[in-house]
DNA sequence: GGCGGGCGTTAGAACGGCGTTAAGGCGGTG
DNA sequence: CACCGCCTTAACGCCGTTCTAACGCCCGCC
């Protein structure tokens, strides 16, 4: 769950923007003063902090320059002033977006998403794994007994259809529909060569497939 | 030196936003449409784009999916337009801020620098080495038994965007997209050719290829 | 117990894709 | 203006993939 952290010493703002994080699935902490924000930004580390200026302890760039030292978390300013020299200051000791008051909600909103993605580490490999081979989905590449299975680009298609659909019956159709295209659902003995090859590359005792499984006359399936 | 790709169909924006970048020592890219900004973004690989709304060819949230489809790189908009809705949708497909017009320069260059600030990669180690060879991304080197190898700006095009998804398979087209554009997703001659010049400068044995690996049908691979 | 349909397995032929080379064209440089 | 790299393009031969067909097996059904 993404975690917000609101900075902001007026209390109906906090919670305007308690409540709209919340419903929509945000884990939310509020500090109403910089002090309390450095303190709850270092043991909680939230995924971005929407940081109201005019404090009443610190400079809003303090508590940005507090947080940058250590920390590269989104940070969102909101300001009442709408001077360009206060923005380019406040964007320029680190802030990452600034946001007049009034503000629309659904903008703040907007900009935080933008903020908490492009925050987001670019994409992790996903990766199946069972007791004989392994599937990289992103990588496409397969291995077995550490060593690279050369899959053809049709053989890795019907096996990416099923492994995507692990644990799920794949039914004979959609397997043609998906690789061959709508005019070839017919044609079910593609599938009987191709599962063949992927059993004989990738199972280890390829006449008892443990894991490229057929259910007569239904389709098949990948159980890891 | 920072690479800025300008997208706007009014010259005098274009004008006053490329003397502005100039002058703070910025590369400045200008595109008048969607068509040309996407082809640009692909041959010159831009730090950020500065993207205006209202494009005669293309949607604006077009361009930005088609950007967005292949690279991660900062997008700006601007637009003439207030609304809310305009900016939320705009954000959500992939916009990383958005300026509504008349905007203030000082700002806008702000707003450019914490885009580029955070796209900064945290300086990695960009040395890639092999049994045979070792490609230095930082430096643009590549080097063999001790010695440079010469390489063209495209050779090196080709090598770099393998080498950054090592161990990953690289599509044929997605490879295209990266070097030449998406405008020549069907040019898999190119590669061909390309691939055997860097074969034959870095394998050791240019006929059977150890580190750049077809996958026939699908694409390459770097392996080291 | 014979029969038929579905599935697994194998091999070969056709096709398209790939590696390789070299020549032409283009732009940049002296 | 001539030269030189680099990119593009085309031609050719080879290799891998896909399709197709044939055969054997198992199982349920008549």
């Amino acid at each position: 769950m993404t975690r917000v952290l609101v900075v902001d010493d007026e209390p109906q703002i906090v919670r305007a923007l308690r409540i709209n994080l919340r419903a929509r699935g945000y884990e939310v902490d509020a500090a109403p003063d910089g002090r309390t924000a450095l303190d709850l930004a270092a043991r909680r580390h939230p995924d971005v902090i929407v940081l109201d200026l005019g404090l009443p302890d610190m400079e809003g760039a303090e508590v940005i320059k507090g947080l940058r030292g250590w920390t590269s978390v989104p940070i969102i300013v909101l300001s009442a002033r709408h001077a360009s020299e206060e923005k380019v200051e406040t964007l320029d000791v680190g802030a990452d977006d600034y946001v007049t008051k009034p503000f629309g909600m659904d903008e703040l909103l907007a900009r935080l998403r933008a903020a908490v993605r492009r925050a987001a580490p670019p994409e992790e490999d996903a990766v199946v794994v069972t007791d004989d081979f392994t599937v990289d989905l992103a990588a496409k590449k397969a291995v077995r007994d550490g060593a690279d299975v050369r899959l053809t680009p049709t053989e890795w298609h019907v096996l990416e259809v099923l492994v995507r659909n692990a644990g799920r019956l794949v039914s004979q159709q959609q397997l043609l529909r998906e690789v061959w295209g709508p005019s070839y659902e017919n044609e079910t003995g593609y599938l009987r060569v191709y599962l063949a090859q992927l059993r004989r590359k990738l199972e280890k005792d390829p006449s008892r497939p443990r894991h490229l499984i057929t259910e007569p006359g239904m389709g098949y399936r990948f159980e890891r």
